[in-house]
DNA sequence: TAGATTGTTAATCGATTAACAATC
DNA sequence: TAGATTGTTAATCGATTAACAATC
């Protein structure tokens, strides 16, 4: 064969991934992390598939969804699956981000420092409240949502991570949106309206819960899924 | 038609309902629970679907599939919808829990008071690391892990939300299944390994904002998908 | 009654899996 | 070369949508 690997590049951006496959993919990400960590410098589809209890091939699709290419009898190389997952994720875009709102979930997502890994760098951190104004929370002083506006205007900042309770939650959107923001990380338990050039992303932790207590009490009166995962 | 709605109560147990299915069902719970807050003791499957951003006759399909029957002309009960699905998503089941780990994360889901509403009580919070052992969150001090085993018994715990690090996930989740927990919230971003009669959901952060991010980069190259969702 | 809205059956669509060819 | 593993095409499966009948 006569290419290295420049020409079958394009592929990369038509791919329309699914939500499902962008999750499995967060998930490759991850353990190819994992097992660059650990000195490997492959993955095969057959570990990703067991790890995310799937089909080889299934990791395989997506891989070539992904623009990833492995080579037969090896396997992924994990610095190729890192790098392209970085473009295709869009974690190697630098981005700068607010949050809105500091309840506890608020002051947590604040003191995360985990977002940096994936190119977020939170700007500024904001309340109603107050009495939560001059808080330190992870490095961050709370602002009164007054010195919002301005915050966004200066950074250009188009990403927000709202924690607001519920009662506030959509007209802090439609503020939020009306100032630029157009992707927002959403953990008010509520469907947010917004234009359809603005992308949310719901955190519902209740939804989360709800479905594990579902799973516990189905297991427990019918027994577990009588076809096992991937034993 | 002769039945009145004795005989079609039985369906009720077999209906699988898939993941997808419960994520929307949890949010009609909220949405139901809303309506009822306003006044009104009717929704209507085109409300729902509006709220949600899916078809009409899929809301109808849930429904359907959840138990629920509505009336021709009127649309579903309020409280009947609230009644089932809490049946359905076990939200009126009582079930005691522990939080494992009390970083940032586990600090604030300590202090989260929502989780009563889903029939969750915390009955304990444990950390490994002494410094943080005696501190007071939400209500509740913070136990070594020493204590962790005698009040899964006391209580007959068998729901943990799994808050410590990577690097603890595996090894933590292994010693609370051999003290019989079944089922597991957990926000550390590994897939853990567990035995098929436990059950895991995971709560990975990184994951959705990694698919947050992805949505906002390809909107802002290629523009708002083209079929908008229910304009 | 006429109209609105549910409930259900059939058609479509998309995602996953199976089979196998390609290739290192 | 023989064997392992990727990549791809075809088959299956499940979930969503469309059409329409049932019914209040």
């Amino acid at each position: 064969m006569d290419n290295t690997s420049t020409d079958r590049r394009q592929r990369t951006e038509e791919g329309e991934l699914s939500k499902a496959a962008l999750e499995r993919l967060a998930l490759c990400y991850q353990m190819a992390t994992r097992k660059g960590e650990e000195g490997q410098d492959t993955v095969n589809s057959a570990e990703l598939a067991q790890a995310l209890s799937v089909d080889p091939t299934l990791v395989r699709k997506d891989m070539a969804a992904a623009g990833i290419t492995g080579r037969p009898k090896v396997g992924y190389l994990v610095a190729d699956v890192l790098k392209q997952l970085d473009t295709v994720l869009g974690l190697s875009s630098r981005n700068d981000a607010i949050i809105v709102g500091c309840g506890h979930l608020g002051a947590a997502l604040a003191a995360y420092n985990g977002f940096s890994m994936y190119g977020l760098k939170v700007v500024g951190v904001f309340d109603a409240d107050f009495a939560k104004v001059g808080q330190v929370l992870g490095g961050h002083v709370v602002l009164p949502m007054e010195k919002c506006r301005s915050l966004i205007e200066i950074f250009r900042v188009e990403i927000a991570i709202l924690a607001v309770p519920v009662s506030a939650a959509q007209e802090t959107t439609d503020w939020l949106v009306s100032r630029n923001i157009r992707a927002i990380w959403n953990f008010a338990p509520v469907q947010l309206r917004v234009p359809h050039d603005v992308v949310v992303r719901n955190e519902n932790l209740a939804q989360g819960l709800a479905q594990l207590i579902h799973n516990y009490n189905r297991v427990k009166t019918h027994g577990p899924r009588t076809k096992p995962p991937h034993a």
